[in-house]
DNA sequence: TGGCGAGGAATGGCCGACAAACTGCAGGGA
DNA sequence: TCCCTGCAGTTTGTCGGCCATTCCTCGCCA
């Protein structure tokens, strides 16, 4: 389960239980893209003030996921195809860095989770749960980018990662998932030899063909391309 | 001038107007590390509510400038000399990214503020201006980042840029900061001959060799070495 | 003497309300 | 017919206030 109606968990602040629950109807697709989000009236259908619900959607636009403009308001951003490249382009790159960095320093807790977050997504794929998919993989990557010790890379993955989310979603059966299992299992392999140069290479080959499936693979995400080439 | 007392500027939100006002406070040093930032005391000094003052040091913290503990309040972040030197490491791969896409398709009045920001920061070194060099410094930076053609890119260098600015704030006197500038000269040679992988690896070398500041020149920064490193 | 719990002050989180700003539309004049 | 102007509805940005939690101090008890 992801999430149903019920909003609070534990003592959380109000406004981080309402990011996530956005975050999943945004991700999940709930929210159309570039559909308005009105504070008000969100706060009514959750039965809460207008402040929390704020804050949240303040927290959503630092990540990129939402855009506000000053006196008109929030609404979902829809990543064009070409921000989805963009995106991807650096995530190369970051997770390259990432991958580089915690090759020579991960410990057999960090292997063990990450043999688990592939044979996890393995099993996904196997029982075409997408949505668990994307969950697997956004882990996998995330303890590579945690496991660098670089609390730089870690923010940065973080901010990025949603979007990889978005596309998987857009896309999953179109894209040939095996070939990103694949990829993983060549990232683990030479992250357990510790071999960070072909690490990092392979992580970076990942992401790029992740890039690169936007042209070919998806006819769902090319109608997003309109007019943001220049 | 940067900013002084007043607030107001033309019909921006407030929350925008105070999240500039911290921010040229905390890279200028106003305010000390760690030190503590409490809404209702702000709010009572500008004379206005608690809401904006709220929305502003949730930007804030989103660039990592501050941090917020629920419940606990803001503070303003220390970075400590490990963060900032992973700040410089991501830096020196996503300054290397932006500077392979933007020499292809630099365009003649690009190159025209490029060689305006690249003087700037020559006339601020000579007049011993520091803080305009570090707004120069980072112009030079962001007109790359821009010209990238990836909007990816531009945002992660803006949430990493300010940790530049604190950087040079605190070692100013201490770097060889006309090294910078021959770097800096390097890197534009390189976009203006339209040598997209030369132009990269000296972005990349220019920011690790920022990294490595860290270590050598600034005896002011290792103090902040407090058992970070593993 | 030292640890522990009660009590008070400080402060963040949330609320409900309101004014200013923006949007869309209708009506009048060129 | 088209553009400018005024009006009404909607929504944001800001306000002031209240409650709950956290922090700190002080007195009690072993």
């Amino acid at each position: 389960m992801s999430s149903e109606t019920g909003i609070a968990i534990g003592s959380e602040p109000l406004s981080a239980s309402i990011k996530r629950l956005l975050l999943d109807r945004i991700v999940n697709g709930d929210y159309g893209p570039g559909e308005r989000i009105v504070e008000s009236r969100l706060a009514k259908e959750l039965e809460i003030s207008q402040s929390p619900v704020r804050e949240a959607l303040r927290d959503l636009a630092a990540m990129g996921m939402v855009e506000i403009e000053s006196r008109r308001g929030a609404r979902v951003r829809q990543p064009t195809a070409k921000e989805l490249r963009d995106v991807s382009e650096v995530r190369s790159e970051i997770d390259a860095l990432a991958a580089r960095l915690a090759a020579p320093r991960l410990s057999a807790d960090a292997m063990e989770e990450l043999r688990t977050a592939h044979s996890d997504m393995t099993a996904c794929l196997e029982a075409k749960d997408y949505v668990g998919m994307t969950e697997a993989d956004a882990n996998f990557h995330r303890i590579i980018a945690r496991e660098s010790g670089n609390e730089a890379v870690e923010r940065v993955f973080s901010q990025l990662e949603p979007f990889a989310r978005t596309f998987i979603t857009l896309t999953s059966p179109d894209v040939e998932l095996g070939g990103i299992l694949r990829q993983h299992g060549g990232i683990l392999d030479a992250l357990m030899d510790k071999d960070a140069g072909l690490a990092a290479e392979r992580a970076r080959a990942h992401q790029l063909s992740v890039r690169d499936a936007f042209f070919d693979d998806s006819g769902a995400v090319e109608e997003f391309l309109n007019g943001s080439d220049h």
